[in-house]
DNA sequence: CGCTCGATGCCGACATTGTTGACATCGCGC
DNA sequence: GCGCGATGTCAACAATGTCGGCATCGAGCG
């Protein structure tokens, strides 16, 4: 299986996790997405979507042991792959092209 | 239920409906979504995208009486509603402000 | 210590969306 | 009338999206 098609939230999902760089980790990633775009994400979507995306190979991850101060918790930080950069780049770009022609229809009220 | 986040696909078909204009028909929706994106589509995900989008009234639909030559056939031909303007204009600057800090890592290769 | 508490990880269940392939129709030209 | 290509419709299944709950971990506190 090449690359199945991107989800919506997926996209974000992907994209959030350029935002954060090396600093990629789940509640991150939630709350960069809930700050752009407004809408409310709930926890487990976030987990969930990054399991997935790592399961296609579209995200790495490692795990990090205990850091001290705030975060003294094991956590896993994601970092998107060559592959998840271009799946991004091929859903993005999709759309790209088919707003070429309708752009006076789309712009904000 | 206000208005459920729209998924990629429909985003796609959203679209197309507005580059068709008043000749928004399943067949023309399908290659206007193939030739701009050059990724294949099914007959079938048109239709059934099509009446779940109606369903959701982000479309509406009009049945048209046989035409003369090619097109003898009844066919319904849809547009995109207010609302469904208003859905899509949503989901894309989702995305829009998803992108705004990351554009260099997104350039085509 | 032993507890509570907020933050975090993970899971199961279910709703929505994506996609396919088969089958029924229709109008056309032979 | 027949075959044919284009079109419409459907049922079924796969993938994604979402929620809410439960388990855990550290921190801070008495």
């Amino acid at each position: 299986m090449p690359t199945s098609p991107l989800g919506e939230f997926e996209v974000l999902v992907l994209m959030a996790v350029l935002h954060l760089g090396d600093g990629a980790y789940p509640p991150g990633v939630r709350s960069a997405i809930e700050n752009r775009t407004g809408r409310p994400v709930s926890r487990g979507a976030v987990y969930v979507t990054l399991e997935r995306l790592e399961a296609k190979r579209l995200l790495g991850s490692r795990l990090e042991e205990a850091g001290r101060g705030a975060a003294g918790r094991q956590r896993r930080f994601y970092r998107t792959s060559q592959r998840g950069l271009q799946a991004l780049r091929r859903a993005l770009s999709a759309v790209e092209r088919m707003r070429v022609g309708i752009e006076p229809l789309l712009e904000d009220l």
